[in-house]
DNA sequence: TAGCTTATTAGCGCAATAGCTAAATAAATT
DNA sequence: AATTTATTTAGCTATTGCGCTAATAAGCTA
């Protein structure tokens, strides 16, 4: 999935929106995560997956469990994407 | 369709963007949009209605035709929005 | 009014996605 | 090795979303 498609599409959903902002305060683990949703932990993981192949969180395995961390640097670059389409003129992606 | 969920529903999809970068350079009519995209017009029409509804551009009618126009307000608050998300601490949607 | 132009809405098919439960994988523990 | 804990993958169903064609609406002009 090419670059920023997968950002978005990653963030047209709710519930992924929810997990990146849970994200700000520091790296969770997989059922951290899921315990503070509604939906089942499987469904939660798929989320998660979504997330890391849009590169927006990336996953560390520790021991037992997984750590979730947000890539801040791919926000950044979105951010800089959409500042880019507020400039009139050049046809710049 | 709440607020931001419905701008980050809206740009989830490559061809709305498209459409979103081309009426930086200024409003157009809905055939002229069409016209540069493979789609049907039909098809077109739809993904402005989507964007409309997001409030990402709007919609003028003049005579025959009917010109779109960027609402570049929007896109700013959506950059805001995403920046906030860069920020560690409080529950700041 | 009829007819042309411009644009949207309706209805259908198909592919993609979200949700679930159950099974599978991986690491730690006994 | 078998069990427990943590997480993902698989298989299923239901919903949503995109694109098409055909039909409808709104404005203009003869």
């Amino acid at each position: 999935m090419s670059g920023s498609n997968a950002v978005f599409r990653a963030l047209a959903d709710p519930t992924r929106r929810e997990i990146v902002k849970l994200l700000r305060a520091g790296p969770m683990n997989s059922g951290d995560i899921a315990e503070r949703f509604p939906s089942a932990w499987a469904t939660i993981s798929r989320h998660l997956a979504v997330l890391r192949e849009a590169d927006l969180i990336s996953a560390e395995r520790n021991g037992n469990s997984i750590r979730y961390e947000l890539n801040a640097t791919v926000l950044q670059e979105l951010i800089e994407h959409i500042f880019d389409w507020t400039k009139k003129g050049a046809d710049n992606a």
